[in-house]
DNA sequence: GCCCAGGTCAGCC
DNA sequence: GGCTGACATGGG
């Protein structure tokens, strides 16, 4: 690991950008705060160093690290002209106000994909633990001791037990049959770049453990289809609460969704973002189900 | 011990 | 199309 004093910062033009949060907002599963404001992570197989000294502040990388910095953090997405397109009520910008700065990173493709494949039921905290196992017992090396994410060639070849070694449980081997698809060409991610939306979707999940709301995140921070709203169990509740609270009955999945491409817009996916984080960053009592046995409101 | 987590899938109606 | 239960694991 490298101290910070040993590392030829560069400025780059970055605002709004809030470094720590959007690392923390469950996107991404690798970076590492290895100094005060200091953030170290891979893109691809270069090992970045960013720091950010008061949050919304100035953004600095190592020198020649700019470029990759610029694409990988999306440095170039007009975030005023996004929040414009925002609803203006009061759910939606009050996470506005706690996520100003965030942006919806341009991921390399297959570790997005892989992630996410290995977050089902999981917690951000334990994904990121995986994550970390995985590049350490099958990625390549890198300097510093840090690994690459394993490719789908080298993923494919580890055994079902091996992975469950990870923690992987029955994700396991939805990841490893993902990764052959790739590994042996019937599957080539960079091809449905070309696809729409909808086809896109439809394709990926035809993958091994890839359904609906994974798709939609592979196509959030990976393709960049700032349009795709992915629906986890915090979307729900959010949606539920905030949009549904007079509806009857409970609304299905199809109707959350049509209903957030509706009321959401073209960068519904930013949108879905900041209420995700937003939302999971509160108390965990605001959320607290009511328990059993106490009146629910249903007489 | 219980509950929950950035879900998916097969089997059923 | 919508609903239900099974599927692992770790932390609060």
């Amino acid at each position: 690991m490298r101290r910070p004093e040993q590392i030829a910062w560069v400025e780059l033009a970055a605002a709004p950008f809030d470094l720590e949060k959007t690392l923390a907002s469950g996107q991404v599963f690798h970076w590492e705060v290895v100094a005060p404001r200091v953030w170290r992570g891979t893109i691809h197989r270069a090992i970045i160093y960013l720091r950010q000294r008061e949050p919304g502040g100035v953004l600095e990388t190592g020198r020649g690290m700019e470029e990759l910095c610029c694409h990988y953090f999306a440095l170039d997405h007009p975030l005023e002209e996004i929040y414009a397109t925002f609803p203006p009520d009061a759910a939606m910008q009050e996470a506005l106000a706690f996520c100003r700065g965030v942006r919806i990173l341009r991921q390399p493709l297959w570790e997005c994909l892989a992630t996410f494949i290995t977050s089902a039921m999981k917690q951000v905290s334990h994904i990121t633990a995986i994550s970390h196992r995985l590049r350490q017992r099958f990625g390549s090396p890198l300097a510093e001791g840090l690994h690459a994410y394993p490719t789908p060639e080298q993923l494919a070849r580890v055994s079902e037990a091996d992975l469950r070694a990870c923690g992987l449980g029955f994700r396991a081997l939805n990841l490893r049959e993902t990764a052959r698809l790739l590994a042996d060409g019937d599957v080539d991610l960079e091809r449905f770049r070309q696809l729409d939306d909808e086809t896109a979707l439809q394709r990926l999940c035809l993958l091994p453990g890839v359904g609906p709301k994974i798709a939609n995140c592979v196509l959030l921070f990976g393709y960049e289809r700032v349009r795709a709203f992915p629906i986890d169990v915090w979307i729900e509740r959010v949606l539920r609460r905030y949009y549904f609270s007079e509806a009857g009955r409970r609304p299905t999945l199809r109707q959350l969704q049509e209903f957030a491409a509706e009321h959401f817009g073209p960068y519904g996916g930013y949108a879905q973002q900041y209420l995700f984080h937003h939302a999971r960053s509160q108390p965990r009592s605001l959320w607290a189900k009511p328990k059993k046995g106490v009146s629910s409101g249903r007489s």
